[in-house]
DNA sequence: CCCAATCTGGTCCCTCCGACCCATGGAGGG
DNA sequence: CCCTCCATGGGTCGGAGGGACCAGATTGGG
């Protein structure tokens, strides 16, 4: 279980990323702070295993916090202003991660992990999508890549073989034999059971 | 059941907003778009009650999209520039709500409900409270004891009906029924359908 | 007191799903 | 070069699942 801090001064992202981190199994949000202010206050009570921050808030800017907590837990710094300039600034501060508000949420669930287990994640182009998949649930990890591409879809609602079918532009015959390799791999019996599987896996 | 459309570019408050709105008892989520012109292309397929739009988004705004589908559903325009020209200029466009970032989750479902109700939502501070106690009650699941029971049951991966029979204490036939008016009442129309939905909605 | 909703159970029917058999072409590793 | 894995596809078949009805017992609210 990963625990984690989140502050932003966006009560939606705020409030939604709370509901969406939490809904992720191995993660449990311990608090949020709106200000680089009530970050430094709170992170005495608390002790996150990685915060997650965001560069522009009122005050104290997540990257002054940053600079006086030094010596305190991984951080994620999340932002709207994608620039290599950014970047910088924010690993000189100390973040060990770096994502962009029009990240994945999955990618920012993966970016954390990577946190806790002592990695950097930045987000970049080259050498993601290997340092992802090495993060990313061992579970999971047996599946092909279009056998997940499939169960992301059931994870989503998309249940019927027709449907399945259209959205890969493959046979239904093709979608049953995916779903049979996903059914054994997952020791599960039926679709239910695997969007139950694909959800917890985090599809 | 209120059926809305999330249009925002960036991807986390995107999909956090959806997550959360989601888990609200009378509101579907019935998609997103992370542009003002996918906003217009996806309004044709989905025909949801109310629309939350943000004002900045790469190529064409929240304001322009507005702007081209007078006569839609009703849309709540939400954004971080928190002026009164803004506010203005949302109105104009046709908004018939407006709300900041910085606002607490619950008051944007209220301006939800409110949209649909006919009436308009602006995030003032005074006759706010007032106007949000009228709107608010987080109308009640419509799913009955014994349905939330089952449907549990199915978000945790007991998907047979011989099971579901066998830990319900009913027969299989019940069981059938009971999915027969779980399915009716969340819109969907399979046992991996209602799996996905249950545990979007927390349980 | 009656009506509506809920929970329980039933029958019929037919689609669709999952199990098991198989084949082919391509990619990649030893 | 061969062998394995993957993605694609085919066929068959029994049984489970879902749709469309119905109906009795109980409970609670108007």
């Amino acid at each position: 279980m990963i625990r984690i801090l989140i502050a932003d001064d966006h009560d939606l992202l705020r409030e939604g990323l709370e509901q969406a981190l939490g809904a992720v199994p191995d993660i449990q949000v311990l608090g949020t702070a709106s200000s680089g202010a009530e970050l430094l206050s709170i992170l005495d009570d608390v002790s996150p295993d990685v915060i997650m921050v965001d560069v522009d808030m009122p005050g104290m800017s997540g990257l002054e916090a940053l600079g006086k907590m030094r010596g305190g837990p991984p951080a994620i710094v999340v932002t709207m202003h994608e620039s290599a300039k950014m970047r910088k600034q924010a690993m000189d501060a100390g973040a060990v991660g770096f994502l962009s508000k029009s990240t994945p949420l999955p990618r920012l669930a993966a970016a954390m992990r990577a946190a806790v287990a002592g990695e950097s994640f930045i987000d970049d182009d080259y050498d993601v999508t290997s340092h992802m998949n090495a993060v990313l649930d061992p579970g999971a990890a047996a599946l092909t890549a279009r056998e997940r591409e499939l169960l992301s879809l059931l994870a989503t609602g998309v249940s019927s073989t027709d449907e399945l079918a259209e959205k890969l532009y493959i046979s239904q015959k093709t979608v049953k034999n995916h779903l049979a390799s996903i059914y054994d791999k997952l020791a599960v019996s039926d679709r239910a059971q695997a969007a139950v599987e694909a959800i917890r896996l985090g599809l």
